[in-house]
DNA sequence: GCTAACATACCGTCCAGTCGGTCGGTTTCG
DNA sequence: CGAAACCGACCGACTGGACGGTATGTTAGC
């Protein structure tokens, strides 16, 4: 048995983003986090990329279960995939861990860790807007919702804000009609 | 007489986050880029983290500015100030200096930089949309804008997309409706 | 006893910041 | 006037710490 595998380095790694910043992500930091030798990490992660580009996939496999399960949970409006991925975006918000962490942390290190997050927004944007009656007021919704994640992830806006609830069910409301 | 100002040297600290990634955005890659050794550099600014608020600022200048000129530009329309924030918005993504640069190295080096920037958005958003006759939606549309631009400032948006051109003319259009 | 899962010690590099010093100009004062 | 004292701009060698990565064990389970 194992008493540690690699979930919990990347858990850790997202820890560490969280308390000290995306700078300050270290190998040291993160094999201290989860009680481990720099060189017992480097056994799991051959190098610090490695865990990068893990928690960048990490992440994008948390939104898109997100999602999914929006999705599931309203059987009555087929195809829609615009509200699911509005939803999805306001958790991924409150949920100080996972995809805001990592795409911080890879944008300090190296930007070209975020091809697979390019490929997903467009792929994102394709579907939820395509079949929408007006696809360019879906965009627009889909943009401001990223607007408040990103404002959010990047520390520029107050995370109490109560602006949040309040946009997230107007964006909602105006998802529906749109649809 | 002094060869070299300050703004010379925040103009090459630009160059540099451009060229290289705000990683590599170090005080001898600065000193090199304007022509004067590292001791030079530092006998202006004091210390990394001086120069960097030094482009913070000299950033958020910038977008005022812009948002200013076109304020004037359309002396008929009054105290509508929605427009011209989403306009400046989006001079600033083709912009490839400025903000955007020096919003990357900040967050990279020290988070509590931005704090002149959340500042800043709080502002804009109070007096964008407290006089629309639709406050919740004059905020969509300027956190759509925003989600465009830190969408391409940070990378993970193709910058010759032509959805950039529509959005804008859409955006404008429901800003002038909402007023 | 062989392999996976660690630990320890160490190396090389990068980089912010320091420090002593140079050089041209300006002010002070005899 | 002219020299001494001073000053701001700038240089470049250096330091010390941080950090990614390596090399070499050591231990535990099969």
């Amino acid at each position: 048995m194992s008493k540690i595998d690699k979930t919990a380095i990347v858990r850790a790694a997202e820890e560490v983003v969280r308390e000290r910043g995306a700078r300050k992500l270290t190998l040291d930091a993160v094999a201290a986090k989860c009680g481990l030798s720099k060189g017992g990490l480097l056994h799991h992660f051959s190098s610090k990329q490695v865990l990068l580009k893990a928690m960048v996939e990490k992440a994008i496999e948390r939104e898109l279960q997100i999602a999914a399960e929006f999705t599931d949970d309203r059987p009555g409006a087929g195809q829609g995939e615009l509200q699911p991925r509005i939803d999805a975006l306001f958790v991924m918000m409150e949920d100080e861990k996972s995809l805001p962490r990592a795409l911080l942390a890879a944008v300090a290190e190296d930007p070209s860790l975020l091809e697979p997050i390019r490929a997903k927004e467009a792929k994102i944007r394709r579907e939820a807007c395509g079949a929408s009656k007006d696809p360019e007021l879906a965009q627009i919704l889909l943009f401001a919702a990223r607007g408040l994640f990103l404002g959010r992830v990047l520390g520029v806006m107050d995370p109490e804000d109560p602006v949040f609830e309040r946009m997230r069910k107007r964006l909602l409301a105006l998802a529906a009609e749109v649809e």
